[in-house]
DNA sequence: TCACTAATGCGACAACTGATGCATTAAGGT
DNA sequence: ACCTTAATGCATCAGTTGTCGCATTAGTGA
């Protein structure tokens, strides 16, 4: 058989101009408006594309989303590299902590957003898993420092040492605490030397 | 002059059954579609109400659900007294992630669907700072036993180990690990009792 | 340069959402 | 028991949302 099944597609010109349009108007909406101001309508209109284009290429607001954050996912970020793992957990949650307070609030709008639709659901699912991972170099620095014990289970201490600052700017939803982003580094990473993320010992 | 600026209310009789079969129907629709399958329509369906009055009473999606948080809020609970700080944070852990997994995923559907507005936003935000002020009573048991240095910030506290497992249920929504109550309790018991969470001290 | 057609623009449409005026019911006081 | 009127039911209407067929534009390979 002629393997044709599909119809070619065109991703040059003037697609890749109507994503990229697109996907600024959703960043700008976002920003200004947040995710409930967040509707198709407004999406095409400020990147001057027709309504049913919007509609066809993307469904709907959950498709945009997960789109932005596939986006934001291809990105060359890498964690902070300080030469301590208190320093590096420090940085990260700092990271963390300005992203989150941004002005305009675009991650945290984000992070909001993704509870609406499932597509935006399992971006951002794919968004964590992919920062945790990159983030896991952090403890094997430390490892071969010496700092921290060899199985020491990287995930975890991670989530130990960043979830504070998500919980309270992103849940509990207080002002930021200039001084939460070094304590719960320091905590984490005290606990993480006395051993208290220590994996199972292998067989 | 003669107070009577507001029309005199009536709370009791029908105006009390509507509220209550309405709020039931919020949280069925809620655990069945969760909060993106939850219409007024529905919901004025389910209670078999008309949807104007709904309408008039809640206003919107938001003004159902911040009744909703805030009846949850008017309850007896009490956090758990096991005897010692590492069993009341481990207790209290079990619980959260007992009700972020339950089935219907009511709790879920809930925080989740603070986000989608303002008033759900705030009454989201009173339920959480009424929890952790009632949970304060473990940290002030665990200081009287000696367990923990008198100025330890609970908050800090209660924040460091309870934020692991909203932070993995919630936000990462990766499936519960039956260990991490545990393991995040233990982290933070050790971290306090180190003193990694005093407060400044007084002049 | 030219033909082919994917991608977009355009307008019209049904379905849904939220608001409003009026009729009806029932709560609360006398 | 009776009156007043708050609360609700009911029907209707304007605005919005998402879909679809057809016309037009422009990317792609020849």
């Amino acid at each position: 058989m002629t393997t044709r099944p599909e119809p070619a597609r065109r991703p040059g010109g003037r697609t890749a101009r109507t994503r990229t349009r697109v996907l600024d108007a959703v960043l700008a909406e976002l920003g200004e408006h947040g995710y409930d101001g967040l509707t198709m309508e407004a999406v095409a209109g400020r990147a001057g594309v027709h309504r049913a284009t919007v509609y066809r290429r993307w469904g709907d607001v959950g498709g945009l989303l997960a789109d932005v954050l596939d986006a934001a996912g291809d990105d060359a970020w890498q964690p902070p590299d300080t030469g301590s793992l208190t320093g590096d957990l420090t940085a990260l949650n700092h990271e963390i902590q300005d992203a989150l307070t941004a002005q305009p609030p675009i991650v945290a709008a984000l992070i909001a957003a993704s509870f609406r639709s499932e597509k935006a659901e399992h971006a951002q699912r794919r968004l964590w898993e992919d920062r945790y991972a990159r983030c896991e170099s952090i403890v094997g620095r430390a490892v071969q420092r010496g700092e921290l014990p060899p199985r020491t289970d990287a995930r975890r201490l991670l989530i130990a040492a960043t979830a504070p600052v998500y919980h309270q700017l992103v849940l509990l939803r207080t002002p930021p605490d200039p001084d939460l982003p070094d304590q719960a580094a320091r905590t984490a990473a005290l606990a993480a030397s006395a051993g208290a993320f220590g994996a199972a010992e292998p067989a």
